[in-house]
DNA sequence: CAATAAAGTATCGACTCAATACTTTTTATC
DNA sequence: GATAAAAAGTATTGAGTCGATACTTTATTG
């Protein structure tokens, strides 16, 4: 029964989001998933930054998403460059201006407001309550985690740095703190 | 910092709930909007039920909406039942294949198997903390609030039972549980 | 080397959504 | 009480989303 006031809650808080984040891209002509798309390639890294994986990460079909990123480059808020090894293969990289877009429509949607006049909650444990359920969801669901290196099972921590157990390239402290499409939680 | 964190996870959270929906409602034809305005017809009272009502609580025009609903009624989900006293107003009731649908999504979605194997959470505490952040949001963005009777600084507890101090009429049981458009928080 | 798979694009049709214009009914205002 | 303004809803239009399908190019597998 309280299953359903925390479910209630929780799709109240979308839709609120979801409204702001409207709101917000209609002063700029973007569309939500748009902006969506555009977040997520100012956060992944480098093996993560291509149509298929913007696709995977919103649920979307290649077809759908290769629609939006048309629209994004048009835009000027990132550009392409098709991969050396692949030649099938492009990366997207926001510009400047995506960049700074990005940045402002997550200030304006107000959650840090939000959490600063609520001193009944910490952001440190909500976010680590979020996780939580984050992680249980994509477990249900069978949806891929998308998280951060530094969160995943095959960072391995050496003494030089870090280091990812499946390409076994190094990782940069800014590296690890990305997402990745081949990110899964440990145990 | 840490905002930024909890407000990531957030927006994942949303990410993966919408595609659930959306993949549930493909399966039944119907769009998640639709879907979104169905689910809020079988939560709210009868002062919420209108097209305006659904307007605010999804954040869309009155002219979107108008098409959605059309949908809806066309699926045999909801009828459409004009206000004895205001002929302007057009209430919107959900029919009983509405009503199954909606419930069908709910558990679709996952978010209580996800709550239970999560033994780290209850969803009491979940619950409190979404409730708090969605009440901080609202107070920042200037939304109304969409909560139900019981939360609410109108509701008036007499001895005979709950009243409406905005409307001024009795409140039963189940009343006191529904969703009102007029909502706000107590202080 | 041929068959198959994978990444991406193009096109189509149903739908969303905001904007605008419109109708009907209610409420103010004089 | 007549007239103006506001409010609730519908209809239409145009840009965009989205899944499905078909297609091209490049990799991988046998």
């Amino acid at each position: 029964m309280s299953e359903q006031e925390a479910n209630d809650a929780l799709e109240r808080l979308c839709n609120l989001l979801r409204m702001e984040a409207r709101a917000f891209g209609l002063r700029f002509g973007l569309q939500p998933v748009q902006m969506e798309a555009l977040k997520y390639l100012t956060q992944c890294n480098r093996y993560s930054d291509t149509p298929q994986a913007v696709g995977e990460y919103l649920g979307l079909t290649k077809g759908t998403v290769s629609q939006s990123l048309k629209a994004l480059e048009q835009k000027g808020l990132l550009t392409k460059k098709p991969d050396k090894q692949d030649k099938r293969v492009i990366h997207l990289t926001p510009t400047l201006k995506g960049n700074n877009l990005t940045k402002k429509a997550t200030q304006t949607k107000g959650l840090g407001r939000a959490l600063a006049i609520t001193n009944s909650i910490t952001d440190t444990e909500l976010t680590q309550m979020l996780r939580s359920v984050l992680r249980g969801l994509q477990q249900v669901n069978g949806r891929k985690a998308f998280g951060a290196c530094h969160t995943c099972r095959f960072n391995e921590q050496h003494p030089e740095g870090s280091v990812c157990g499946l390409t076994h390239e190094p990782l940069s402290a800014q590296d690890v703190q990305l997402i990745c499409r081949e990110h899964q939680y440990p145990q």
